[in-house]
DNA sequence: GATTCCGGAGAACAGTTGTTAACTGCATGG
DNA sequence: CCATGCAGTTAACAACTGTTCTCCGGAATC
């Protein structure tokens, strides 16, 4: 044990990889849940036997794709998170992250949107848990602001929840602007989600203002 | 023409219904772009090729089940919208609305959220079209609202594409609560959605606080 | 240096798919 | 009443699917 990866390990990732990749460039054009174990060999350039070498399905290598995929957009959650600054600073920050991810990661994005209510159980429930535990370190990092001095756990979750839910909403609203070169349509997503943080922004800062408003 | 149906346009009628029927079901375990045109054809009980007399390709059911969906969803926005009363009621209603027709038509509720990032180009165009038209009739209802008084065409629309997809997360939360048997679970989805609705309510009335919050 | 391990290849399997063509039977319109 | 229209059928097509079993060659282990 603890060795040096060798060459034989190494190969193997780097072959696991790639059919992860493929798959991924793959599911461009249709959903996880048509897509072929031999369609990804062909692509990768490998037999269709080899592929149980690295998973046991097309579903399995599909919860793969997730961890990926989130492990990619954890790193800029927490950063959005941390960003320091007035409310408009934040949300401009925020709004860079989120389109910088989306040009970074495009295939990512896709997948993601594509199948947290895609046609496979499994790897919706796999996209469900990992976006609750994001909801949950944003829900700490909310709570953490002056701002939510005495909210309850059940309001700064649903406040969580509310901010995760509106920027993967964004993130495939940029995924789709992408297409267009001038950067016209991007800007547009851009201006309508500012607001949309502003007014939840507005919201929060007067959640307490009325009686039974923290339940 | 003005033809009273007759024998043969009603059988067809009923056979193409029985297609979108037969579809809907199966799409409840797999996604739009992975079903098979004779999977349909035999669980309608017709031969594969009586198919083509009703539509050229399954994008092209897939488009006509968008429309059959979103006609279903539409009294529903509409009745929500027209709803009066103070803001607490008209949360408890838009909700109660909301689950009734996850209730009464979970296949569609499934469908449109699924293919809405789904993997059939065509049917995500067509569910963006049709989501479309509601933001605009939302946005209309909202901008006739004492509380909008002021508002720019482009701030209102924001709050209605903010609404529109509150309204469809949550339907998608209701549909998978309705698995559980003793209601526990659709009543904490409806908990958090009727806070995140009085969140955005109060953003909303304080909207104009502030200088250069009507952009 | 001999032996075991294991990622990958090859061939074959029974099923499935979309699409074509030519057909049948019955409701329709003249 | 007869001719046309047309929903649905049957048969056949080449192409594709996931999965099995057997084998190969080179790395890893002793």
């Amino acid at each position: 044990m603890s060795h040096i990866p060798g060459v034989r390990q190494a190969q193997k990732r780097k072959t696991r990889q790639a059919l992860l990749d493929a798959a991924l460039e793959l599911l461009e054009g249709q959903s996880l849940s048509s897509l072929g174990l031999r369609e990804v060999t062909r692509a990768v350039g490998i037999a269709p036997t080899a592929f149980y070498r690295h998973f046991r399905s097309i579903e399995d290598l599909g919860v793969a794709l997730v961890e990926e995929a989130l492990d990619s957009l954890h790193p800029m959650i927490r950063t959005t998170v941390e960003t320091t600054g007035d409310g408009e600073e934040r949300i401009a920050r925020a709004l860079e992250l989120i389109a910088g991810h989306v040009d970074a990661y495009p295939a990512h994005v896709r997948f993601v949107t594509r199948e947290r209510h895609g046609g496979v159980r499994v790897v919706r429930e796999a996209i469900r848990d990992q976006l609750g535990r994001f909801t949950v370190e944003v829900g700490e990092a909310l709570a953490s602001d002056p701002v939510s001095a005495g909210w309850s756990a059940e309001d700064v979750g649903m406040l969580a929840q509310l901010y995760v839910d509106l920027m993967l909403g964004t993130a495939s609203l940029f995924l789709e602007a992408s297409g267009d070169e001038t950067g016209e349509a991007r800007e547009r997503v851009a201006r309508v989600a500012a607001r949309q943080m502003r007014l939840i922004g507005i919201g929060r800062e007067h959640w307490l203002d009325r009686p039974g408003g923290g339940g």
